[in-house]
DNA sequence: CTCCGCGCTATTGTATACATAACGCATACA
DNA sequence: TGTATGCGTTATGTATACAATAGCGCGGAG
């Protein structure tokens, strides 16, 4: 090919994945919406090889959805998918607690955890909280709940959290805070702290019933919060959102 | 393309798939072992772009891995990893049943899971089971579990829990019985028959925690069985009985 | 004026050619 | 004899050409 720029670091491919990835959560494009090939090829810069991948890659993820009749379109996602996708991962988390705590963890795997943990506390301790602040926030608790996740020892149990997790709005807090830039929103986010402190004070002392029990109020939590953010609001426009937990995350 | 014989009713792309994932399960390739993309070019009979596409789809079901230097290999299981997947399952149905139970579901919705019920009861009662009777009910089995999956009423879950059952070992009992032909495998069967008559139970009288939790159980006693059936054999040769399963299911 | 049918166009699905990177082998030098 | 380096072969990653299909618009007929 004559002109065509080629960033030889990364492959296509990838390439391809993360910048269609990034233009359906900033929302160039919008739910509902076809995605033509051709015009990702131009977006993207790469070939159309590499862009079907992604796209196959994407559907996988669950952030598109193939049309019987050929191609693919963005996903929509109703209030209850929303729901039921923080729940679902709530109750992986769960799962995973217990695992650790079940299989036991030793004290130098738990240093990580407690350093998110006074971290974000110490985030917390401005009130009320700056969108910098908020920013590492949403990183650290990303953190956090990957860490978690990880002491599980359970490779299917992480893939599978993983992928639950591709759905941006899956992440049980940040989404609420993204959403509604409310003083009490702070307050939710000391509670889930609570939350956070209290399982791993189940998995050091190996109660396994109890750190699954709070990762899945932790989720409830989030659910409630959500519905409360929902109801203040007219029109949910969910990419917004979605985008801004990305960025921060990445 | 001058003599390739090409069948138009499907999509090259989904044969390449269903090939690829024969050849897997049925142990033509061994775990571990790489793919080589021109070796699936001439079994599959598709040409490469299909195939790839197949590839990445059968990575993201999770029985490929890619290789960090390219391509792929067949993912390898450890018996951690098995049980594992089993009580994912289990978990993720739970909380299928726990949604059933609390959204409410008519008399018309349970119907056909009834029949399922009555159906594997009438198979269930020749004692000792034929292998066809076997057969029939892992495929009723199968599609038990799909419906209850269904009555969740939502999509995401639904989502989840397929690809939770991509691994063809995450099916809760089947696994057990195709390992083992022991006359003490019916028993199993029919403890699990008991279970399938509890959620029922439960899901109509609207007690999500109790539909939940024999949904649970329910794959507490498939892991237990699995870990008495690998300790009364030697070797674990997974492939013979995905074959059985898959075959039988499909 | 409306509805049905035909043909065109645009877009996806498939095949293959080309580029590039990794692995292995052989040879030479220490 | 062992190791390192370089070249060759092979397989993967990428680009593009070709084929087929589905959607759409236009025109004609009822």
């Amino acid at each position: 090919m004559a002109e065509r720029e080629v960033d030889r670091s990364v492959s296509q491919t990838v390439k391809a994945q993360l910048a269609l990835r990034d233009q359906i959560l900033s929302g160039s494009l919008r739910p509902g919406e076809r995605i033509s090939e051709l015009q990702a090829v131009e977006t993207t810069g790469a070939s159309r090889t590499p862009v079907r991948m992604a796209l196959v890659r994407l559907e996988e993820e669950g952030l598109l959805e193939a049309i019987p009749s050929g191609g693919f379109m963005v996903k929509a996602f109703s209030e209850r998918d929303i729901s039921d996708s923080i729940e679902l991962r709530g109750t992986l988390e769960g799962l995973a607690a217990r695992f650790a705590a079940e299989r036991g963890v030793s004290a130098r795997e738990l240093e990580p955890l407690k350093e998110c943990l006074a971290a974000i506390d110490e985030l917390l301790r401005q009130v009320p909280i700056s969108i910098e602040a908020f920013s590492s926030y949403v990183a650290l608790n990303a953190r956090f709940h990957a860490l978690l996740t990880e002491l599980s020892r359970s490779p299917p149990l992480v893939r599978q959290i993983d992928r639950a997790s591709a759905l941006p709005f899956a992440s049980p807090s940040a989404f609420v805070m993204a959403q509604s830039a409310l003083p009490e929103a702070q307050q939710i986010l000391i509670i889930g702290q609570e939350h956070h402190r209290v399982v791993i004070d189940a998995i050091e002392n190996r109660e396994g019933a109890r750190a699954e029990a709070v990762m899945r109020e932790h989720a409830r939590l989030a659910v409630r919060n959500l519905r409360l953010a929902l109801r203040n609001r007219t029109h949910l426009d969910l990419l917004p959102a979605l985008a801004l937990i990305k960025t921060a995350t990445d």
